[in-house]
DNA sequence: CTGAGATGGCAACAATATAACAACTCGGCC
DNA sequence: GGCCGAGTTGTTATATTGTTGCCATCTCAG
């Protein structure tokens, strides 16, 4: 599947290939993050999801988010504690993330040379990394550009 | 001063070079950071404090926290909501983390690769970092050796 | 069509963090 | 000593983020 095809359409595909279900709650929950270009609190999804008169608690948000990340299919800033969606689903991978304190705007890289030094840098103290958090705060190059 | 000196020690001579205080307060949080060997949640060193009848709010410590984080003499685990005392407060540094979730110690390591690769990748995308937080959660080698 | 498992609604709650304002402490200065 | 002002702390209340438990509902294979 094309990284051109929609996020959404393919998050379907691969959720039916994993033989789990993406349902309505949360292929919306993957569209709202998907829309929106930066990371999202919880709580702020919760409200976007209540368009109408529908009255929506915390735990619906919550089960979905579970389900997107144990699918990789979003990923959680931990020093915001916000969620974003992931540009390439298709496979497992890690990630890392630029976050501009100035503009709010969150990209995600994978940088090989990241990785293999963090996989090295564990390895020589006996370490069997799981999960890696990288996220590095600053200034992105446009807001860099506009503030000087 | 040498890296033998209590760490106690050593925050107040910083202290005194930097011209602001390590008040007591600020000296309580950071021994009682230092004489665990996990991180600790704000509100488990709030209890702490509390040794006594002593009623204490939140504030105090967390703002007892700001300063020390800003003077980098501790650190935050992001990924955990907890607090680590720093080893080397001399100098400024961005260090990385080894958290193991099994016996719950964290140790904190200083890789040159990982901060160059990291640097690297952030100037390709033009972005001026400030902060980094990098954390690797998994299995430490004693814990490791003992369960297989 | 039926029953097991997955999903969702709901209410209460737990954990983490901050706002706002009053009171105090300490060092410098007259 | 006495006083001032900046920084620090106390106190109350509240905001934000995340979780648990329980039961109703839906889905889908057999």
């Amino acid at each position: 599947m094309p990284m051109s095809t929609d996020v959404l359409t393919r998050a379907e595909s691969i959720c039916q290939q994993r033989g789990v279900r993406l349902t309505t709650q949360r292929r919306r929950v993957l569209a709202i993050l998907c829309a929106s270009n930066r990371p999202l609190g919880a709580y702020e999804i919760l409200e976007a999801m209540r368009d109408g008169a529908r009255t929506l608690a915390p735990p619906t948000v919550y089960r979905a988010l579970d389900f997107l990340l144990e699918h990789g299919l979003v990923h959680k800033i931990e020093s915001m504690h916000a969620f974003v969606g992931c540009n390439h689903p298709e496979h497992p991978h890690s990630s890392q993330f630029l976050i501009c304190h100035d503009c709010g705007v969150v990209t995600e890289i994978d940088d090989a040379a990241v990785t293999q030094s963090l996989g090295s840098a564990a390895d020589v103290s006996g370490f069997r990394a799981q999960r890696r958090v990288v996220e590095v705060i600053g200034t992105c190059a446009q807001c860099a550009e506009k503030n000087g």
